[in-house]
DNA sequence: GTTCTCCACCTCC
DNA sequence: ATCGGACACATTCGG
DNA sequence: CCGAATGTGTCCGATGGAGGTGGAGAAC
């Protein structure tokens, strides 16, 4: 197939609103597609590439300049062979070398082809259909149920290997795509919700856990062997070691455990997510902290001694892997249907340190990769009431308007506002086009696309936490920051102070 | 040539 | 990770 | 009973901070 014909339809889905006409038109290609190239093209038009990360970026793409072809020629496998080319490309003048292949391949493409790369290569392929669309034109084109494609897709995390099965072998085949010991599933993921008695309202009897904050860990164990995958299946068994060593403690042939590792104070409570991250990937050999220190919290099991638990309510799946797992290894729970006992439980998560908690509906069965209303997420958020120091103008649809805020607050010793990160996140369309007008009302200069601003305006912000910062001149930064609104009724010397910013930072720290 | 610093990229949340 | 907007589908409402 | 209004499930896109790795180029 013609790498144009994969440009041509991004294109076409780009302009079309519909879904199911964005889906009908993904599987008219994939319909027409020789099954060889069809893995490459399911790739491309879900906005990734199968070399995964190529070492290309937004400094290396607006460097690279080639003249376009008035004819297509490429083919789909062309493409691909350059962009394996790329990526096998490593050590020293690889940049040069990476550089001059992408040239070539830029040299040999239309302008829509080189439009398409462009995006598919910075990530910014914007077609308004990605992996979820991909689903349903897989299950048109090849006419098989769309449940069996998600699900395979979930279970295996390889869409473009399910589309090859679906072309190949329809329903049968992709029924063939289950749960395997070390084969890495995506995990279930949950929704937000306001309060631990408004989830258990909706759920009704559920168990309430601690929600850790640290790094999502789904732990394979087959007769003494152990790997661990992360929540985008990355395998980590090298790097975690030691976490994988206790698992080997747990007493039966086969289990696959969803976990949460964290790292964890001498006096129990959990360190900041930061030390955690440091303790994942020291990849230098005799690096003494690396994969140390961890403390691994099962809360699910998806596999047991040969039988596939991730189709049981929840209720009985534990039932049958608690009793398997050691105490030590297992997140802590209630289980209830009792909003007042739900809420204590979750306010002593809290005042142990931890983020908060997740309420599960029972009878709910594990749902691969999905972010379902069967899990909810509770977490406390602060809010604090900031300065807008400077405005960045929006990209893609925000193009046109100013978008990413940087927030500030007023640091008495020094006599002046101190920048506590950037959030674009919170605003409704009315909200984006108030702010642009009224910032540009404040602007004192511009530096590329930063519109600094007279720090004048109020904005009441949300958020989880507070992070120590190199970046940032207070030493401090928000973390997950929101808008909430305007405080039109509040002037700069009104907005929360530095000070307020450490408090809540040193409340976290000591509980 | 070796070391140091910066930047781009990537992945956790 | 968070959030708002958009679309598809199910359910309820107004007549 | 029908079409409109409303709610729910999902997907998509726009971007946040920390910290690690590896390459490029400057400093020595």
């Amino acid at each position: 197939m013609l790498f144009a014909d994969v440009a041509t339809v991004s294109s076409e889905v780009a302009t079309t609103r519909s879904r199911r006409e964005k889906a009908r038109k993904l599987a008219a290609v994939l319909e027409a597609v020789d099954p060889s190239d069809l893995p490459v093209v399911v790739s491309y038009l879900t906005g990734s590439l199968p070399q995964g990360r190529i070492g290309i970026g937004y400094a290396t793409l607006t460097a690279v300049a080639a003249a376009a072809v008035a004819a297509p020629r490429l083919g789909v496998g062309d493409v691909d062979v350059a962009l394996t080319a790329i990526a096998s490309t490593t050590g020293p003048g690889s940049g040069r070398r990476r550089a001059e292949i992408l040239t070539q391949l830029m040299g040999a493409a239309t302008e829509r082809e080189q439009g398409f790369l462009r995006d598919l290569l910075s990530g910014g392929l914007r077609q308004g259909a990605l992996e979820g669309l991909m689903v349903d034109a897989i299950a048109v084109a090849f006419d098989v149920d769309g449940d069996r494609v998600r699900r395979a897709s979930m279970l295996s995390g390889d869409l473009p290997g399910v589309a090859v099965a679906a072309a190949l072998g329809g329903d049968a085949q992709l029924d063939a795509f289950r749960l395997r010991v070390f084969g890495p599933i995506l995990p279930m993921l949950a929704s937000t919700s306001g309060s631990p008695a408004a989830a258990i309202e909706s759920l009704g009897p559920s168990i309430v856990e601690w929600k850790l904050d640290g790094a999502r860990l789904q732990v394979h164990l087959d007769h003494g062997v152990v790997r661990a995958f992360t929540r985008s299946l990355r395998e980590v068994t090298g790097e975690l070691a030691d976490v994988c060593e206790s698992v080997r403690s747990v007493d039966t042939p086969t289990i696959v455990l969803d976990t949460e590792v964290v790292a964890l104070g001498s006096d129990g409570r959990p360190l900041p997510f930061q030390e955690t991250m440091k303790r994942f990937g020291g990849t230098h050999p005799g690096d003494q902290d690396s994969g140390r220190g961890l403390s691994l919290f099962a809360f699910d099991c998806l596999h047991l001694d040969g039988n596939d638990l991730i189709d049981l309510p929840l209720g009985e799946r534990l039932a049958v892997w608690s009793p398997v797992v050691p105490a030590d290894l297992q997140v802590p729970r209630l289980v209830t249907d009792d909003a007042g006992e739900a809420t204590r439980f979750y306010e002593a998560a809290v005042a142990a340190g931890h983020e908060g908690v997740v309420v599960k509906a029972l009878d709910s069965t594990y749902r691969a990769g999905r972010r379902g209303s069967e899990w909810l997420k509770i977490k406390p958020a602060h809010t604090l009431d900031l300065v807008v120091l400077a405005v960045e103008w929006g990209s893609g649809r925000r193009r046109g308007l100013l978008s990413n805020l940087h927030l500030g607050a007023y640091d008495r010793d020094r006599d002046r506002f101190v920048m506590l990160g950037k959030t674009f996140k919170g605003l409704t369309d009315e909200m984006l086009a108030w702010q642009t007008e009224r910032f540009l009302e404040l602007e004192t200069h511009r530096d590329g696309h930063v519109v600094h601003v007279r720090p004048e305006q109020v904005v009441e912000v949300a958020f989880d936490g507070v992070q120590t910062s190199h970046r940032y001149p207070g030493g401090v930064a928000l973390r997950f920051a929101r808008v909430k609104g305007y405080r039109e009724d509040k002037a700069a010397v009104d907005a929360d102070t530095i000070e307020t910013v450490r408090a809540i930072r040193d409340a976290g720290r000591t509980g």
